[in-house]
DNA sequence: TAGTAATTTCAGTAATTTCTGAAATAGCGA
DNA sequence: TCGCTATTTCAGAAATTACTGAAATTACTA
């Protein structure tokens, strides 16, 4: 299989990025031609495309599988596991935050309740105390609406992501609101 | 400087993370004690605290002025540089968002804005073609959103940060309005 | 159950990234 | 300008990460 100009350029792109989102080369190859695939493919035909060797694509779409952004099935009559990438690109936005959560807060999140669990010894601790629970309060908000998004519906998602700059006039909206029926006494809030 | 058990097990964290953030782990240690610390420190200072080489924390901390998290100034009477944080959590997430658009977004979206100029020459691109779009016009509403985080009021911002699962509640409430007071023949949008 | 195809594992190597120490540069005061 | 301190640059070394090919494993078929 001889990757078309188009692809190829895409393709080796998301090689190139790899290092960014925090993947590497291989990895961001054979997701991208499997995202541009309109079937799925065996790890044969990804070797073919990438020219590179038969285990580290394998080794790749181990990763992949990891981060639930590829999946594998069955062809009738075929031994081979054919891959590919989910259908919906919101489905696969909402994976993407959710595995980047994962790997990226959690792990100082944990960090941070533990340490946040003893008082600070003395003055020259209180400072980085402070600090310390401001990020991990900033973190579990950001945490939050990462879990929320995920239990969004499609059309409201895609009617948030439309939002963007009306934000602000949405707040505003709510406090309209919050004064004419809301309950009262949470206006602090 | 010797630091403190607390602190000591914050940086070296940040360490281990920084791969996981796109950048190294001096980078993250560097940052995690200006973060911590209150006061601003000289590139001597960091250098004590960390155990590595001078130069290897001027080239950090040069990375981390690139990403605007850190930012230098001089104290009366001392002709070296002393280094901090921005004082405020939310300031520095914005900036974090808004170097990881740049970083991660802007370049992905350049290319396939080139690819998607000239039209599929054939069937078999069609398909590419309109995942292209797709992952486009995707990353653009999330480019919009992060842009217009970073217009919104601090006092805003921190509301929207709270709202979390109410996000739907918010959305119906949008509805309710456009019904009551909005412009009509904007539903499909 | 033996034979075969598909896949994974892994030790060794290659490539890349990070880090250091020495040298170069910059900035200031006398 | 010189002398001194602070900082940056950069070539090479060290450490880490990615990749390959061969061997092992898995899973199916006859």
């Amino acid at each position: 299989m001889k990757l078309p100009a188009n692809k190829q350029a895409f393709v080796l792109h998301f090689g190139e990025m790899g290092s960014r989102w925090g993947i590497n080369r291989t990895v961001g190859q054979i997701y991208a031609v499997l995202y541009l695939s309109d079937e799925p493919l065996n790890a044969e035909q990804i070797t073919e495309a990438l020219g590179v060797s038969r285990s580290n694509v394998s080794m790749g779409l181990k990763e992949l599988q990891a981060w639930r952004l590829v999946r594998s099935q069955h062809l009738p009559n075929d031994r081979r596991d054919y891959f590919s990438t989910p259908e919906d690109i919101l489905d696969i936005a909402l994976t993407l935050v959710e595995e980047r959560r994962k790997r990226e807060l959690d792990p100082t999140m944990s960090l941070l309740r533990d340490t946040l669990m003893q008082q600070p010894a003395n003055d020259a601790d209180e400072h980085a105390h402070k600090r310390m629970r401001e990020m991990y309060e900033l973190m579990e908000q950001v945490s939050r609406w990462s879990e929320d998004l995920q239990k969004l519906s499609p059309e409201n998602l895609k009617r948030l992501l439309k939002l963007g700059s009306t934000v602000p006039k949405l707040l505003d909206m709510k406090d309209k609101l919050s004064l004419v029926g809301g309950k009262s006494g949470k206006s602090k809030q």
